[in-house]
DNA sequence: CCTCTTTGTTCACGGGTGCGAAACACGCTC
DNA sequence: GAGCGTGTTTCGCACCCGTGAACAAAGAGG
């Protein structure tokens, strides 16, 4: 289950002081309050994470590559290798895939395409992106701090500074 | 005409269905309300603005270019490179396009862009503009330090104080 | 258990090239 | 003539991209 493109709406208890949210995917409402209201606030993030869903990484055919409001330009085989990993976002591309794609004539030397795959990732990293390595099978694009595996997933009760009230957490497939 | 670059916060009367609203620029509240809450959303709306939603650079017919409250005045040739530019405003234009625009005619040595590009540089710097190469691929006019590029990660700006009245629209300095 | 092989990571180096920037030259307009 | 706008030359840096090599980690095989 993707954790990224999510909407959030603080429930915020009668009594306790307004959030400070600067985020567009997130709004807060003070309960009780009407359903109506509710669901308008609800909608709004909706059609906001819809349409202004920078939560996918965007390639133009300029080399830049966007996400999370910030952006890099990437040299040509660079922008070739990232397109490739960007249409299996999050899935393991192969190796020889890479090489195939990156260069459609003839590979050339054995370390390049792990020399370009390092300097892809130091590039990637300001933008919070990560390139995991799966060993003998390939490589995988995912947003950072988005593994930590099917298994140790071990529940951290991540407590915000958000003194009050429960969270609605609204899923962005 | 665009409109961007002004936050509305819409004071909603008791009894009245809540609007719909999907711009982040645009938010609601229940009026009569606390004021502490009226301050946060308000506050949320001049942060969002100051963060994402910037107010695109104007350049007239006479060659003078505004922005955030600064002007300068421009060339003729160098006024044709800002308004292409401008108008793929946070997007890359390529050299050849700029060179067709800039000489409808022949274009002249091989290096009178780059010089030009420098010297426009150095003209928008004092109003807050950056034109960003990317490499091989053209260049980019954007408001400073919104890249990745650098690790220019900082300025936090504080915020002023809004007087509410029936709408209250929040210019953007 | 030890060693060799495979696979992946990281560094240093060099050739090629796009671009930045200074300096200069020329023409035009107050 | 002084200042400005524009084009050209020239130098050098920084980047792109491949190569070689050192190093580490995981398996395979004796």
């Amino acid at each position: 289950m993707k954790v990224t493109g999510e909407a959030r709406l603080l429930l915020v208890e009668d009594g306790q002081p307004p959030p400070r949210l600067v985020d567009c995917l997130e709004d807060w409402i003070r309960v009780p309050a009407p359903e109506e209201d509710v669901r308008a606030r609800v909608e709004a993030l909706v059609a906001r994470s819809q349409a202004h869903g920078d939560k996918l990484p965007g390639l133009d055919a300029n080399g830049v590559l966007r996400y999370g409001g910030r952006w890099v330009s990437l040299p040509p085989l660079e922008a070739r290798l990232t397109a490739t990993l960007l249409d299996r976002f999050e899935a393991v591309v192969g190796r020889d895939t890479l090489i195939r794609v990156v260069w459609p004539g003839q590979a050339p030397g054995r370390n390049a395409l792990d020399v370009h795959i390092l300097r892809l990732r130091r590039r990637l990293q300001p933008l919070g992106l990560v390139i995991r390595t799966v060993r003998s099978r390939g490589y995988l694009l995912e947003p950072e701090g988005a593994d930590a595996g099917a298994e140790n997933m071990e529940h951290v009760p991540d407590e915000d500074e958000v003194g009050a009230g429960s969270v609605a957490t609204l899923g962005n497939p």
